[in-house]
DNA sequence: CCTAAACGGAGGCGAGGTCTCAAGTTCCAT
DNA sequence: ATGGAACTTGAGACCTCGCCTCCGTTTAGG
């Protein structure tokens, strides 16, 4: 029951050959399918025993760290970014967009994100690292006068969530959908705006409709 | 293993109560904890056992059934009754704002709406009856030139599901927050107008926010 | 070539649900 | 009042499904 963690020597070599192939195989299906594939699944992936699983990550709480710590670590980054835009309207529009694009791209981080249970730790802790960058952004945009200023702090994140759910039934079927809603958001954020900004991409035909309303558990 | 449907001749006075009591018990939950309760729980709740509720309806999907062919329809009549408004936009408007408000107040009647899976059948099909509806509410919105032209048919449902898992999240923190999201959603959707609306309600206190996101489960 | 390290995957375990059944109880038509 | 059909009960059979362990076997590499 011994658990390597970082600096415990190196790996041998066939060792760390299958601890990447087991991550490699755990982004995938968790980018795909979510934070509750199986760990047995996850092996037969890689192509490897569960029991090498269970040899590099104590449970699969570590591993979902693993993998997400640095990923959310990746939307920080964006909301960083998005700080430093001469315009602070577009700052704002640019992490709303990137990080929804980033949830509709991986489901298991739009879980790691919106939900908790899975993945405790490290992950709750860096994921309320991007609350006060958020609402940083968002107090720039109100007080150049373009983001309405009755938007709450905590208004933010359930854009982020209620966007995330839209992600989450289209990824599959048409993964730039979202941003179709998104324009639609963002105009109601808008204090002052001519005509509407026009829809990217287009509408959903029925097929697509029905597999995304069909597909989802959740 | 005989299952009484309707027309079967009258049930035995008690057996009637009890189918009742029931139906009432199984709303309840399923209203708070959605359509993953158990059939044990929902006996329990009735004050009656488990095999009761199994001699009453075959199984759980045909328990769902009874109760949401009903509830959906519900919403279906709000459709229709908005289609009778005098302004296209204040119908379009009242709709989205009482459907949203109905699965706010029905977690289970959210997931008749938004998933498959669980009761089947009769509720799937009920459920296509409103779609033509909403579409035409849209169509006479958009002809009036207050909606915007862009917005495609199956738009309007996936902003239904967007602002669904909203009223989801925050249904037993803030009920009425969605409102909030759903102004912002509508300003977004109008062809022309001069200041936001203002926003319904107060945004999520510190306390109010980590709850609606401790407390979501999918 | 020898040994510590690593591997695999059947299966133990527990949670959590659906549904059944045999034994006891209640209603009500006669 | 009474006989018997209808009804009730709830323990538990049974299933699914995921996490994780265990130990006989294989393999890297000094």
């Amino acid at each position: 029951m011994t658990i390597h963690t970082v600096s415990d020597r190196p790996l041998r070599a066939d060792a760390e050959r299958n601890r990447v192939r087991i991550l490699a195989a755990a982004r995938e299906l968790f980018a795909a399918r979510g934070l509750d594939v199986s760990l047995d699944d996850v092996a037969a992936q890689a192509g490897v025993g569960v029991g090498t699983v269970y040899r590099r990550f104590a449970d699969k709480d570590a591993l979902i760290e693993a993998l997400f710590e640095a990923r959310i670590a990746e939307v920080a980054g964006e909301a960083r970014k998005a700080l430093e835009a001469d315009d602070p309207w577009a700052g704002f529009v640019a992490f709303m967009s990137r990080s929804c694009a980033l949830q509709a791209a991986d489901r298991g981080l739009k879980e790691a994100l919106t939900t908790r249970g899975r993945g405790r730790e490290r992950v709750a802790q860096a994921r309320e690292t991007i609350a006060p960058l958020a609402i940083q952004l968002m107090r720039r945009a109100q007080a150049s006068g373009q983001l309405r200023a009755d938007l709450g702090p905590f208004d933010v994140p359930l854009m982020q969530l209620m966007l995330g759910s839209v992600a989450d039934a289209t990824r599959e079927v048409a993964p730039e959908y979202f941003e179709r809603l998104l324009t639609i958001v963002l105009d109601g954020l808008a204090v002052r705006r001519e005509a509407p900004t026009p829809l990217p991409g287009t509408a959903l035909d029925p097929e697509q409709f029905a597999a995304a309303m069909t597909r989802r558990r959740c």
